[in-house]
RNA sequence: GGCGGGGUAGCUCAGUCGGUAGAGCAGUGGAAUCAUAAUCCAUGGGUCGGGGGUUCGAGUCCCUCCCCCGCUACCA
């Protein structure tokens, strides 16, 4: 972390966050932990480049990624930082067991160094670069010789133990095609992996060798166990909370997960993660995101002009979650106007503003459902099921489509019905249709919480849904809606988004 | 070079065990008028990247070629 947080940042917690909050819903005892890493030659040098110490730019930093955790609406429970003495307290007894299993030798690094990628290269990994010196092959990187002692980490001992790690859990590594990429490079053979540097010095010391400095992947990886507590392996924490059921990363950081730190794990005879899911990148409108063609996503600044809940609905319901995506204007204006005002937004209002005006502002009374309610109804209710089966396994575009489905059947209910015309020829009947309605809108807003928590919540404001009965285990027919229930006078919850009159 | 994933309607994409192509958006026509002019219905003659093959029949299996993406290797 040397810059500040842009989209990508933004959606590895997003994802995360939608999890998260789906468990909780889901009666799950959840933790939740983001952060920030702060050490290594890299962020050194930004700091220098900043004119600051290193300590006070990445106290800088640090608040940005934590101030987005405001903007973006995440649950955490917990915030990281890798300059923290927990941190370094589990770090250094990570090292020493790793050490004391056998795994650390001393020896001399001779070769090159990505400072970008905080990566060691081979040879055959770097090339010449335009301006003269070496850069690597891949995304053209400056490296630098490195010459000087080094600890190394006997990686090449565990090529067997980690293809049977991932042949046991099949799910370890997420999308399939990440599993098949790692598999592969696995198979292909590993290097033993430089863990310390001499000429670092902003970073973690090596146990008993504080000449060295920890490699900032051992580092920054350690940062998992240390939130949950270790090297206390008896707290409360770390006994409900290790190994971690999952770990969210951009695909860029794959290899450093699925590879060096289980080995690292176990290694030091710590159970590794059971499952990393690498997910994409994002373009803008089309064109590759960087600083120097200036148009890299703020998060801040899409969350003031789509809003947040508009923004989070995008980012997830845009594409497969795993794939790659473009953020486009005109994309995400089309799902806020088609899917959430249009479809989601107005069934509610439309339903909401009969009821309150036809049903004395209160909870209609239903009589007998005809089959027509209950396929509706029955869909709403099938619905958790589904739902929680796409989000247990990261499936969330897979989730909002299904829930969507639900939302377009409403709407058809409705003109079928037409409850319109009901109110003069049978208003008993149109009581019923409305409350279907909305008992059908109940199962969306609280289904839809985990993604957008704030509409979803006012959604449920209005349906009159006490705000103890908005979990997954008050859906179904007892959780129904009590007739009778004031409700308060429906306001739009979905904004449509306006584009500004050209001549204005 | 090897491995993996792709190339399907204007756009974004679905297409299970092979049976003569689907959704959403956009467009066109209509219905309705409760609602955020929001909804609903109807409407898609696309050589399913090219070519060849297996088959009664192939986006869907086999071969080959082209293009895109990812991982990985090599460059005497």
């Amino acid at each position: 972390m040397n810059d500040s947080p842009h989209i990508g940042h933004a959606y590895t917690s997003l994802a995360c966050d939608v999890l998260a909050r789906f468990m909780r819903l889901d009666g799950r005892d959840v933790m939740f932990l983001t952060g920030t890493d702060e050490h290594g030659q890299k962020v050194q040098k930004s700091a220098i480049a900043a004119g600051m110490e290193p300590q006070d730019f990445v106290d800088q930093v640090s608040e940005r990624f934590r101030a987005l955790g405001g903007v973006m609406g995440y649950s955490n429970d917990d915030f990281i930082r890798t300059t923290e003495d927990r941190h370094t307290r589990s770090c250094q007894e990570l090292w020493r067991r790793i050490k004391a299993n056998g795994h650390i030798y001393l020896d001399k690094y001779a070769g090159w160094y990505s400072v970008r990628d905080e990566a060691f290269c081979t040879e055959a990994e770097v090339t010449d670069g335009p301006g003269g010196g070496k850069v690597t092959v891949a995304d053209g990187s400056p490296v630098e010789w490195v010459e000087e002692p080094s600890y190394f980490f006997r990686l090449s001992d565990w090529q067997e133990p980690l293809l049977e790690f991932y042949e046991k859990y099949p799910q370890a590594v997420a999308p399939e095609s990440r599993r098949n990429e790692v598999i592969s490079f696995v198979s292909s053979g590993l290097n033993d992996l430089s863990i310390s540097r001499a000429s670092l010095k902003w970073g973690i010391p090596v146990p008993d060798a504080p000449d060295h400095t920890m490699y900032v992947w051992l580092d920054a990886l350690t940062n998992y166990i240390s939130a949950a507590g270790f090297p206390d392996t008896e707290c409360d924490t770390w006994r409900t909370y290790w190994p971690a059921d999952l770990h969210m990363v951009g695909k860029d950081i794959l290899r450093f997960h699925t590879v060096y730190w289980p080995a690292f794990l176990m290694a030091a005879g710590v159970e590794p993660p059971t499952r990393v899911f690498a997910h994409g990148w994002w373009t803008n409108e089309g064109q590759k995101m960087s600083k120097s063609l200036g148009n890299v996503i703020d998060p801040h600044q899409i969350v003031a002009r789509y809003g947040l809940d508009a923004v989070r609905y995008f980012l997830l319901r845009a594409l497969p979650f795993g794939s790659d995506g473009d953020f486009s204007h005109r994309a995400i204006v089309g799902r806020m106007n088609d899917d959430l005002a249009n479809d989601y937004g107005n069934l509610a209002q439309r339903v909401l503003t009969m009821a309150y005006r036809n049903c004395g502002a209160a909870v209609p009374q239903p009589g007998a459902f005809t089959a027509s309610d209950e396929a509706l109804l029955g869909a709403a209710e099938t619905l958790v099921s589904t739902v929680r089966a796409d989000i247990g396994e990261q499936g969330f575009h897979r989730a909002l489509i299904h829930i969507w489905e639900v939302v377009g059947q409403a709407n058809r209910y409705v003109d079928e019905q037409a409850p319109w015309v009901l109110r003069k020829e049978d208003p008993a009947r149109m009581a019923t249709v409305l409350y279907v309605v909305m008992e059908t809108l109940r199962h969306l807003a609280v289904l839809t919480q985990a993604f957008m928590p704030d509409s979803s919540g006012r959604m449920l404001d209005q349906l009159g849904v006490a705000a103890d009965a908005r979990e997954l285990a008050a859906l179904g027919a007892d959780g129904r809606l009590a007739p009778g229930t004031p409700l308060p006078k429906p306001k739009p919850v979905f904004p449509r988004f306006v584009e500004d009159s050209p001549d204005s």
